[in-house]
DNA sequence: TTGACAAATGCAAAATAATGCGTTATAATG
DNA sequence: CATTATAACGCATTATTTTGCATTTGTCAA
């Protein structure tokens, strides 16, 4: 692979990412770094949350609908609400041993996604 | 809700996704299901992959790129390769109990989505 | 049966999401 | 410093998904 370069909105993105605790859309990252880099291309930003997301750094979430992005990489489930849409971290010690170990027969298993679907506390009464 | 009636259009698409075992994106299952209809639309086959979706009669998966369909709703977990783009099954008998009984403080849980993104035995040579 | 009601369709356009490409800028080298 | 290779950029375009609307079609009850 290439040698990563710095750049000033690759920063941005991730700085942006690392500061805030919700799930934002690379539209929503766009919407606030573009703040401070007004130059700053929505092209740019959704090229760079996928390399951050390769390389690691962040993690890309597809729950339907546009990738969610989320700045901390530490082992969580998230629960999805179908309602809003909002997504929401639930923190655990470290996966069940059963996923963990999944070894299928040559598949070389990298990033492991649990979401779970359904109605938030919000949204239930409506 | 209003009461679901029949359409010669949705039969043919849940028929189609029913009877395959790759995981097609709506486009796919246009392609296939267009042969036997030849007047269905590319819309009136997103609107009832999504209905269908809703009803538990089908899977929706969001991996990345285009949404995925899955006509068996038999407790699995999918394996997506990163290079490929494919899907692959990976069957259980049941969830691990650490998920299944999540209550998270009045989210009430629904569809649960266990996907391990990797590179798949084929593309690992390449 | 037949008429009425509304679910579902086909088409096309709009909205949303993501990528290709020529240009610019980082950083290693002489 | 000047040169050069190519990572990263911004813009424009393409891809994907949803929606509005006039029309068709499945159901139910008279």
């Amino acid at each position: 692979m290439a040698v990563q370069r710095y750049s000033k909105q690759r920063e941005l993105i991730l700085n942006d990412l690392k500061n805030r605790c919700d799930h934002p859309t690379a539209e929503m990252v766009y919407e606030s770094v573009v703040k401070k880099c007004p130059a700053i291309s929505l092209g740019t930003v959704y090229r760079n949350l996928n390399t951050l997301a390769e390389n690691g750094q962040i993690l890309k979430l597809s729950v339907g609908g546009a990738d969610h992005f989320d700045g901390c990489t530490d082992c969580h489930y998230h629960l999805v609400c179908k309602k809003c849409k909002r997504v929401f971290d639930k923190w655990i010690e470290r996966l069940p041993k059963e996923i963990a170990d999944i070894n299928d027969n040559g598949f070389e298993v990298g990033e492991i996604n649990v979401t779970l679907y359904g109605v938030c506390k919000d949204c239930k009464g409506l």
